[in-house]
DNA sequence: AACTCTCCAGAGAGCGCTCTCCGAATGAGT
DNA sequence: ACTCATTCGGAGAGCGCTCTCTGGAGAGTT
């Protein structure tokens, strides 16, 4: 910023042609003469001219940046998700390639939400992603409203109609009762995730389907996705029903707490009680014993979250991606 | 983007003003008449105003918003450093506190430096922080050479001398080693991180001095920071040097690592061999045995590297902050 | 040879905002 | 009553770029 870049301008004057023409090459028009170009070109190269980008958005009414919104309350931000980093990383990268840029926002408060929709409605980004919503964020809705394309990662609220990519979360959930049943297990419960976030009512879903459709009893207790909620929601299953011969944790961070739990009671695990969590983050592959768990394609949700973003809605083939789960079976279970 | 958004010009007809005025009032200048003024903020209220960042960013070159770059080569991408998410929200948040909007970077390939270079270059940024910088990364200096304030977290490389906020790696590793050599232990050896990082240069440092002081030799092996380098580098320790009975492990992920490779040697942790991490991660306790560890100050040193980035040179008491780091003694040493 | 058609570069009008003058109106001083 | 500050709103010139429109030159047609 300190000193003067070239505009435009000096580039057409030192390559003796106007800016209309600079601007044409610059933007790879093929309507223009070879020789031309090139020397325009070597105008460029010498006087080492970067268009200015808030003169081009100011015309374009494009940006090249698209904003990821994390809606996690503050509480939360502390604790780790390490997907969290995943995420990110994946959006980044796979939004360099079409040029875009990352605009990470915090929304975990209220004031931080009328942040985010000011931000929006002040053109300054051509999409919003959004991740970890919880229950009926209105945020989305505002912003899809102002008609800024807008998707989800993971499935939101049901009364909003918003695309999103997410993971199979009741099939996946099925998938790990499932299994616990074909080991011979006969009362399995489940330690569940926040019930205001659909990821959580989802793997509960699928855990009463796959039961249900057995003919077992739930036994159900809830978390909030942490570690520590975990050893508190074991805890509490062990009171409630000390014969229990399973569980099934909505994620793995809450299953590693669980097996603190579980260790802390005197359980053995599998042999007492056998363990599946959900995600397969890299901890559960060194827990004692290694975490038998739902394995999610994170990859590829974010990177079909990003390719929704992108498309325009009547070029998209479908607003709804699921992707298939896999269960990863270690020792717990 | 959809339907025209009211422009200053439209507030200004509608407030029987003129645009200078409503200019006035949104940036609130104090020379306007408060009958007028109330009256602007009430078209504005009415019309849903919000300001068109793209032009005035062209006349203010300022555009509010500080790129966060990730200079992490691929490889590393997809090995979650838990504590990468915690900075990535802690600037966020801090930097959201001064109306300032983090543009995420990933600086991995030469082509994404490139990327980066441009995109700082095209003016879209206020300034730059670069997380995670490997050996003589060119891209600070350059950066630092166009006028735009860099600050990096960790201290970078020797040869560029940029402003940036660290934790005392030094001091750290050696109270690690010297807490070793309290507790008795005689052969100390060390799993030290990648060479082209300072953190890892400096952590390597820290435990040759203090092992200096005490005239013990020093065993050293090379990881990369990752878990897995953790375990291959612990192996290589113990085929070098089988009765050593204390190591310090440059990070956490390495520690598990160790942890999981001398198990399966079946050496007892603390018994047979002392563990010593660096970080305190979350998952350092929950491993077996939880992890005696370094913990260092992330979030303070987060937010002091925001600062650096926002403080004019001439305004900063310094351009170098360092921040103590704290012994944690769990169970394996 | 006169005409039309195509190709391609230049002219110039904005995009929405900020900010420096300018000038009108008000109040104080003589 | 008249002059001189002083306060405060308006006019208008850009900021650097895109893009439509215009017009000149050369090629093709009759």
């Amino acid at each position: 910023m300190g000193d003067k870049r070239p505009t435009l301008e000096a580039v057409a004057a030192r390559a003796q042609v106007s800016r209309a023409t600079v601007s044409r090459v610059v933007n790879g028009q093929a309507t223009v003469n070879p020789q031309i170009r090139d020397a325009v070109l070597r105008a460029i190269e010498e006087l080492g001219y970067v268009p200015n980008s808030a003169a081009r958005s100011l015309v374009t009414r494009q940006t090249d940046s698209i904003a990821l919104v994390v809606s996690e309350p503050p509480t939360r931000v502390f604790s780790d998700d390490p997907l969290f980093s995943l995420v990110i990383r994946t959006v980044s990268s796979e939004l360099e390639l079409s040029g875009k840029q990352v605009i990470l926002m915090l929304a975990g408060s209220q004031r931080a939400q009328a942040r985010v929709e000011d931000y929006v409605a002040g053109g300054h980004v051509d999409g919003v992603m959004f991740v970890s919503m919880h229950g009926a964020d209105p945020l989305p809705g505002a912003i899809a409203r102002m008609g800024v394309p807008v998707v989800s990662y993971g499935r939101p609220a049901v009364a909003v109609d918003l695309p999103y990519a997410d993971n199979d979360n009741v099939g996946g959930a099925a998938q790990a009762v499932e299994h616990l049943l074909d080991i011979g297990r006969r009362r399995i419960a489940t330690i569940a995730g926040p019930q205001d976030m659909i990821g959580g009512q989802d793997r509960l879903t699928g855990y009463r389907d796959a039961l249900r459709m057995s003919d077992r009893r739930s036994i159900v207790a809830v978390g909030d996705f942490t570690r520590t909620s975990g050893v508190t929601a074991m805890r509490h299953l062990l009171e409630d029903d000390p014969e229990l011969d399973a569980v099934f944790v909505a994620n793995d961070l809450m299953a590693i707490g669980a097996l603190q739990a579980l260790r802390q009671a005197g359980r053995r695990v599998p042999d007492d009680v056998a363990v599946v969590g959900f995600d397969d983050i890299e901890a559960a592959g060194f827990t004692d014993p290694p975490l038998t768990t739902v394995r999610h394609p994170v990859v590829e949700q974010a990177t079909a979250m990003v390719k929704l973003v992108l498309t325009p809605p009547e070029e998209r083939e479908t607003d709804h991606v699921i992707l298939p789960t896999e269960l990863v079976v270690r020792d717990s279970a």
